[in-house]
DNA sequence: AATGGGACCTGCGCGC
DNA sequence: TGCGCGCAGGTCCCAT
């Protein structure tokens, strides 16, 4: 589900409704979301501690606790947090010093809690590349110049650089009119520049609009987000473009549905 | 070293 | 209406 912009919103809403409060139970309906430690030390690590910090580093939610422990949470496909929650269709819930709950759902299972003395210990963490918005321009040129990566894939590769993946690639490419097989090193440096324009831009824009509702993902009210109102390629495949009017076309590429407009995202041969 | 495929899972929409 | 297939905002692991 959730790319930076989703998470990054999540993040903003926890804020405002979780922060400072203290988790009084931990309810389980679905142990295979909890991935370390052992469900029992799960519930007792969380119990009784104070939501201190909330932090995201790439698509990865971080709780810091009052315990010194810390709530790592990451979403992949379908995961949800939702408060106030319900109770009735998560896997695991978290009951809140105000008597309600904030709620984990995950239809896919596929998401992750972990419950850590050390979030920064995380081979996920450590691997991970650098944030979007904490780059320059010259880095981000030097990094490209170094890979003969497809541009696509490259974008979405967590160590490389962090938050991107498959729906706001699509998006940031054909914005700044790069074909998603391009060599990253036969960018020329005008597209490199406003390659790095884009991710920013469509990222923050992204952000403002509370991100892409396009299945699963809500925000924490459960409310969906805005942002696929201002999709141009993703899920449009055989609609025409809005600048070129040529069919948006879909094929595959490293194994995910990879969304472009021939004309305007031509590749150079 | 870099790429591709499969695994992890459930559920939706589509065509027959 | 029902069934089977393809597909899904992610990441990890293994084979080549």
């Amino acid at each position: 589900m959730p790319e930076l912009p989703e998470v990054e919103t999540i993040k903003r809403e926890l804020t405002k409704t979780v922060l400072d409060k203290k988790i009084v139970d931990v309810i389980v309906n679905n142990p295979k979301v909890i991935r370390e430690p052992k469900k029992s030390d799960f519930i007792k690590g969380l119990t009784n501690v104070r939501v201190k910090n909330i932090l995201r580093k790439g698509k990865l939610l971080i709780l810091e606790l009052s315990s010194g422990k810390s709530l790592a949470i990451h979403l992949k496909m379908t995961g949800q947090l939702i408060y106030p929650g319900s109770g009735k269709t998560s896997r695991v819930s978290f009951k809140l010093s105000d008597g309600k709950l904030l709620d984990f759902n995950d239809s896919r299972l596929l998401g992750e809690l972990r419950l850590l003395d050390e979030w920064r210990a995380l081979k996920f963490i450590k691997e991970l590349g650098p944030e979007p918005f904490d780059l320059s321009l010259g880095q981000f040129k030097e990094m490209l110049a170094k890979k003969k990566a497809k541009i696509k894939p490259l974008l979405m590769d967590q160590t490389f650089i962090s938050g991107i993946g498959n729906l706001y690639t699509a998006e940031i490419l054909f914005r700044a009119k790069i074909h998603p097989e391009r060599p990253a090193n036969s960018l020329s440096d005008k597209e490199k520049e406003i390659l790095f324009k884009e991710i920013k831009e469509v990222l923050r824009e992204a952000i403002r609009y509370g991100g892409s509702s396009v299945r699963d993902y809500v925000r924490v009210s459960g409310r969906g987000g805005d942002y696929i109102t201002h999709h141009k390629v993703y899920g449009r495949e055989g609609k025409s473009c809005f600048v070129c009017k040529t069919l948006i076309k879909r094929t595959t590429l490293g194994g995910r549905g990879t969304y472009f407009c021939p004309k305007c995202q031509f590749l150079l041969k």
